[in-house]
DNA sequence: ACCTGAACACCGTTCAAGT
DNA sequence: ACCTGAACACCGTTCAAGT
């Protein structure tokens, strides 16, 4: 396995540099706005050029969507981490998400769009499965600490319901939020101020449903996620503060 | 007030014609393949007479996100009607949700696109606000059954909780499942194999960590979901059975 | 007054011609 | 071997010409 040829890293940083061109122009302009002459005037190569990385536009979106998903993978293997009992490292996983929104925004947008379209059916295989790989893994790791918390005791699952399915209950209530946010939907004019807040209360209300101990009013969460951005994620929301304290 | 003239009708059925045809498109061809071309071909009028109707492709599905809004919103008004017990009249919502989408998928399933698209923007104003009209309504409804089960002592909620809060993680929760069932994405793969009953399970413990009595071990709540089916929407659950059968 | 469809600008995709 | 951009088919939108 020798390393790349020189060759091969100029394909590499090309293929990097149209997908960071293509993500700005997504998130600007609109699926609608992205075109791919506009993706090869802004990189200032081809659309021959273009094409021979993405065989079209679709290919384009399932490799930003890939990217997305590998780096949340990551932030989730990470927060699974943490120290502490069961329900604290699946509150550990919901951090790991907002943190991964909030500092890549773009990333997580692109995702959105492109999920919901109809682009699967257009999308390599290969590429597909590289995103499917992706989800089972995360769905993976939050199951495994429902298991976790099972065989410490800390939750009695009731009839009908699975690790896999307690999971998705969050994963669920955690998409839909998100999905809305990005619509721009006026929230406020409904009654809710702070969807994050709101968010949080209800998984919680969910968590203590399910009976997964300690209870909320049993134990200080807010105080665990406190230590979930010192602790595992500390350097990721310096960065952000960091960059709320300009402008 | 009188009535409407017959050109007048006549326009209003066209209209609804143009809808009917364009949301048999959107769920066969994509967004991409619902094009104007095809819907002036399919309802035998020209281009230009669709574009009397809408100003432009992303108003036609605005035009089918309202349809479909209104008739949900109905739904909820006649679910929030249930007698008995205040979580037993939020059950009701849910189960209109579901029966909503089990009746008209193509209506469901075409919201989801347009709303999870980037198409607010060249929507007209008026049209944005009966679609803002709709979900002010629902999301009313819902509250006012949570505001309804504070006064008769049974629910708490607890501090940072607001009906709208708990109505929007229901709401956010059946969103994110329905969301992931139209993508078609594999989840039997990542071991949901009833996706549903998961979303059954998961709300039902949200409503319990919510402290909203009577508490799912005190009460028979498929018990109630099967007098919702019966009291409420009994014809619509036999048409139904009758397309079930079918086949 | 209402309807039509040719015409235009633009976009995704291909491929013969260049270096 | 690699890259280019003219060319093509198609789509959203407009509007002068018809009835």
């Amino acid at each position: 396995m020798a390393a790349l040829t020189r060759k091969q890293r100029e394909i590499q940083e090309r293929e990097a540099l149209i997908l960071d061109v293509a993500r700005g122009m997504l998130l600007e302009r609109g699926y609608l706005g992205m075109t791919m002459d506009r993706i090869a005037e802004a990189t200032e190569y081809s659309k021959g050029t273009i094409y021979q990385h993405f065989h079209c536009k679709e290919e384009v979106l399932a490799a930003m969507a890939i990217e997305t998903a590998e780096k949340r993978t990551s932030f989730f293997e990470r927060a699974s981490a943490l120290r502490g009992r069961s329900r604290e490292r699946m509150i550990a996983l919901g951090e790991a998400i907002d943190l991964f929104v909030a500092l890549y925004p773009h990333h997580f947008r692109a995702e959105q769009i492109i999920v919901t379209s109809s682009i699967r059916d257009k999308t390599s295989p290969e590429r597909f499965q590289r995103l499917l790989a992706c989800d089972g893994k995360c769905m993976g790791i939050a199951a495994g600490i429902v298991r976790d918390g099972v065989s410490q005791g800390d939750v009695v699952l009731r009839e009908g319901v699975t690790p896999e399915k307690l999971s998705f209950g969050l994963w669920a209530s955690s998409w839909g939020v998100y999905s809305v946010l990005r619509t721009e939907f006026p929230l406020a004019a409904i009654g809710i101020d702070d969807p994050l807040q709101a968010l949080w209360v209800n998984s919680t209300a969910m968590l203590d449903g399910h009976g997964w101990k300690p209870l909320s009013d049993e134990w200080d969460y807010q105080a665990t996620r406190r230590r979930i951005r010192e602790e595992i994620f500390g350097e990721e929301y310096r960065t952000l503060e960091g960059r709320e304290s300009d402008a």
